[in-house]
DNA sequence: AAATCAGTGTGACGTAGATCACATCAATCT
DNA sequence: AGATTGATGTGATCTACGTCACACTGATTT
């Protein structure tokens, strides 16, 4: 289950390239620690990797899979707060200040991460002002997100949250110029708990677009022939 | 309008206590740095401190007076973000990422503030771990907050976030024991901005309380008659 | 005292969207 | 093939709450 990452067979190359921000800034004697005290786990499609309200505090690195960092409200509907693949670190604030876990991270597909643990992490940082700084911007980016979501929330309707989730998720198409596409759409159910909308009104908003030629549904994914359109929902 | 602050009669120690966290950690180097880069700078109530999407990135220490940092709908709603009173920083965020401001900030009351280039406060930051610390727990504090509220907003009713927003305000009555005091209870417009409603339901809700006799208006702020009843509607 | 104004109380109305309740469809299991 | 399961489509309700509208209050102004 849990392994020492070097003889795990993950090369330093490949580690720096991954967290190049976090990890590139340290010095040799800060790599050796970094490279002793972590640890290689492993998570199966749908583990829970944190639990709200504990209090670990260990730090996570994504090496591969995604990750889902979310809430559930009361009556059991999920919030999700951001969706994390590789090259991501996430379980940070409970390392920064050791208050309890604000929320769950579950694994959406198998994933590999690297795990350290808080007081090491916190460590690394009080010593090395890039390695601080680097995370007061990824906290810094955090909060943005969570301001801007908030404010999208209160600002528009279902609709215009999906359509607008959709543009962001979209890459151009690799196959058709022009084109976009968003290649692993999640389940209507979980793209509901992005935006913070119930399934059945994500089911409903995409008949409307499959309807008015705006998306398209392939093997490919989520196909988007109208971007234009799609752009103008979202905006208004 | 804008002077420096030693000059403006404020002394040491008044700063020293009043920025404990952030500036008690400054060796004397970096204290005269702070000195010099700082200016004194005063705003009426309702005045604009900071504009969203604007690029400037100076840093605020409040010294007296209250501050709201809030955003609006494209409705023209505000939400409010957080009220900020003496002791208090903002403005970090650009500092740190130099990104565009991400809300407003508006005085509330006339205040006294002390603003500080984001160049040279994220400098202290590179040079002071203690300092770097402190500011990653402030950001770490923010984004818990933000999603409690987020939180909060999915799960409760207007009625409950109001009851919970009123707890949180509530501080024990100086003068009578077992009793709970809100001394300076905002008006409804804007107390319907910090739990995400309208004034017409913030005025419904409390006229509901009042009439089942768990707050009380009177000249001293809004009294909480019946503390256990309003834990009661806001936790359920 | 009349007038202006900010804050508040309360009815009426409209609606987005949550929730419930099925039906359908595709994929996987026995 | 039949059966189970997970994802989806869609109608029918129901309700919290935003919005509009207007009355009332108590300060402050002129």
């Amino acid at each position: 289950m849990s392994k020492n990452w070097l003889t795990d067979g993950i090369s330093k190359n490949l580690l720096n390239r991954a967290f190049g921000p976090f990890v590139s800034c340290l010095n040799d004697d800060q790599k050796v620690i970094f490279e002793k005290k972590c640890s290689s786990v492993d998570f199966a499609a749908g583990a829970t990797i944190i639990e709200r309200h504990n209090n670990d505090s260990s730090v996570f690195f994504v090496l591969s899979g995604t990750v889902s960092v979310l809430n559930y409200t009361t009556s059991g509907r999920a919030i999700t707060h951001a969706t994390l693949c590789s090259g991501n670190i996430f379980g940070e604030m409970a390392a920064i200040d050791c208050g309890p876990r604000a929320a769950w991270v579950l694994a959406v597909d198998d994933c590999k991460l690297l795990k350290i643990p808080g007081s090491i992490f916190i460590n690394l940082a009080e010593r090395n002002h890039k390695f601080s700084l680097e995370l007061l911007r990824k906290l810094s980016a955090n909060l943005r997100d969570a301001n801007d979501r908030a404010l999208d929330f209160f600002s528009l309707d279902a609709e215009q949250r999906a359509c607008l989730e959709l543009v962001r998720m979209a890459k151009p198409d690799p196959l058709r110029p022009n084109s976009y596409l968003v290649n692993q759409m999640p389940t209507q159910a979980n793209f509901a708990t992005l935006i913070g909308s119930s399934r059945e009104t994500v089911s409903r908003i995409m008949s409307r677009l499959k309807n008015e030629s705006v998306i398209n549904i392939s093997a490919r994914g989520l196909e988007i022939l109208d971007k234009k359109q799609l752009d103008k929902r979202a905006f208004g």
